[in-house]
DNA sequence: CATTTTTCTGAAATCGTTTACAATGCTTTC
DNA sequence: GAAAGCATTGTAAACGATTTCAGAAAAATG
């Protein structure tokens, strides 16, 4: 492979100037700038990044943490981070946390290890809990799950406002005509327990009986929702309505319904969090709430890279809107 | 940051010595390896990897190139690849070509200067094409699509039998009563090419007519497949069966027979790639042919580790078998 | 007991860059 | 015309690890 010495020589001056030239420095006359391009194109040159990185204490790299890529919400997110960071000349290491908070700590860890210029991370309720107390040593920006933020913080936040979304949801299911609502929650997730609150007080607000069989937290679980909804399903006064707070259970739920012959909506009506790519191909079309998951994905890259820049920023928090999208499954019963 | 200097200081010893026993290597007395490791422990100190990287001239990190992580068949196949990765101590650098070779170039490139130990590419057409004269300088096992190989060759290669598992579908929508099939391949892909030669010879054994226009190759994106689907219906004398090379086309086709009003299978059946998570979950359930991605991710990265260890092995390649799974969508329609 | 072999350890070179610092030459200024 | 300033370049020291080489100590051999 070819180095920078071998540039240097071919072009008559030396490394310090061929970094120069590459890094754009100013103080380099014309005449040699254009000799040394000349020979990093002869010779194709490609700088070593891993050396760069060493000796500059920066890298163009930076890491996703998330739970789990085969996630909707963040696959997509996770193309939109890869976007915006190539447009930017950075490239992403994508991790998979599973929920586990060790191997989320490990993945934490080998971020710093690696030297990455900063992380992307939906933290892990653990996590999240602690997050305060653990300088992970890099420019961050969380997502998706709220973290204690203060003066002295020195990461972002990206979260869409989750408890009003699940509030307009469940809104949205009273204002069409159903009465017993029963609601599926994260287990192990921060996002679930907003969502919770969001849907508790609309019930509130009308009025509305809570039986605590209707509230279910569940692990994040197709099967988990699936079954939760037999559960449902089967209780001497089932629901009419089903709230699911994300896209793994509104799947779950539309597998125990077909096995229940249950229609939809008229004998349990459907509202969910996720505009997956299915929920317009099933029969109902599904009502969701989407999150804007590009931007979610864009902003977060975008308040990274500008942390990375200026790591002493103030703590940015972004709330995004989740949009309600009514569809089919939560059709008005008059 | 603690660094190894730090560590030797502390034990007592040389930094030689701190990496013998972090790097498990023989002659290093006991007593001298738990004094060190102790250091390791109460300084907390972890190895700088990028350092390491430069200096060993190996990483434990690898590149993963594909077109888009939101088709399913990638997300489920990188989420294997990080999977085994990270059971293996590497961890995995993500990639979206878009299916546009530059961007592709680019990246290739880009994985040699970050000193990666290997890659695992699913290769656009052109590049698959070139493929033999491209040394790309570290061991690479390709997926997906199909790259010449010879005696000398020094990738793997792991790939499904495209050709026959098209036969297989075809085979079985001849078997259950249609006359009349359609099908959609993907223009720009290997893979279009070879299901669409199953397909020809799946027609032609049973002497069935294959009109042209019953023929489309189309870029792979849902849009694209709604859009044939649409122009296929209103044919003088439409299709009574179709067949989709994966499942955006799926998706697709099934958003047209909706608009168009049509029923599946009554007026159309439907048989595509991939099973989708959705493919469940619509009514009718879609045939499918399922790809191992779970496979296909996990031997690409035990091949690729396999090759990193020893990179002059002999080329492989894997081929694996698609599994029809039959379902309403393509009913016998006795 | 002398010699060879083997085990253990440290000094210093190295990986391929960037960058602090010094050195050079060329203008400008008075 | 000397002093000062600035643009331009090179020398050499980092960055933080691994690894070669050689030397010291210990063990094995005759």
């Amino acid at each position: 492979m070819t180095k920078i010495k071998d540039v240097a020589e071919r072009a008559g001056v030396s490394t310090a100037t061929v970094s120069r030239v590459l890094g754009n420095k100013p103080y380099v006359r014309d005449e040699v700038r254009a000799r040394v391009m000349q020979a990093v194109e002869e010779l194709n040159y490609r700088p070593n990044l891993v050396a760069r990185s060493l000796r500059a204490q920066r890298s163009n790299t930076i890491g996703l943490i998330v739970a789990d890529i085969r996630n909707p919400f963040f696959t997509d997110i996770s193309r939109a981070v890869e976007d915006t960071a190539y447009s930017q000349d950075f490239s992403v290491f994508l991790c998979n946390t599973d929920e586990d908070p060790e191997k989320e700590a490990l993945y934490i860890d080998l971020m710093r290890d690696e030297n990455v210029a900063g992380v992307i991370l939906a933290p892990t309720r653990k996590t999240a809990k602690n997050f305060t107390k653990m300088r992970l040593g890099y420019p961050t920006v969380v997502i998706d799950r709220s973290v204690p933020i203060n003066d002295s913080s020195k990461h972002d936040l990206i979260l869409i406002d989750n408890q009003d979304a699940a509030y307009r949801l469940t809104t949205h299911l009273i204002e069409n005509g159903y009465k017993n609502i029963a609601g599926l929650f994260g287990k192990d997730s921060y996002t679930g327990k907003e969502r919770h609150r969001g849907f508790i007080k609309a019930l509130k607000e009308n009025k509305m009986a809570i039986p605590d069989e209707y509230v279910r937290f569940v692990p994040s679980k197709k099967a988990a929702g699936c079954a939760a909804a037999q559960e449902l399903f089967e209780l001497k006064s089932p629901p009419d309505a089903l709230l699911t707070t994300n896209s793994l259970f509104t799947a779950g739920v539309l597998e125990a319904a077909q096995e229940s012959s249950l229609s939809i909506p008229a004998d349990i009506a459907l509202a969910g969090f996720d505009d997956a790519p299915w929920t317009t191909l099933v029969e109902p079309k599904i009502t969701v709430i989407a999150q804007p998951t590009m931007e979610i994905g864009r902003s977060a890259t975008e308040l990274l890279l500008n942390r990375i820049s200026e790591p002493d920023l103030l703590a940015r928090k972004i709330t995004l809107q989740g949009k309600l999208i009514a569809r089919q499954s939560s059709a008005s019963q008059v």
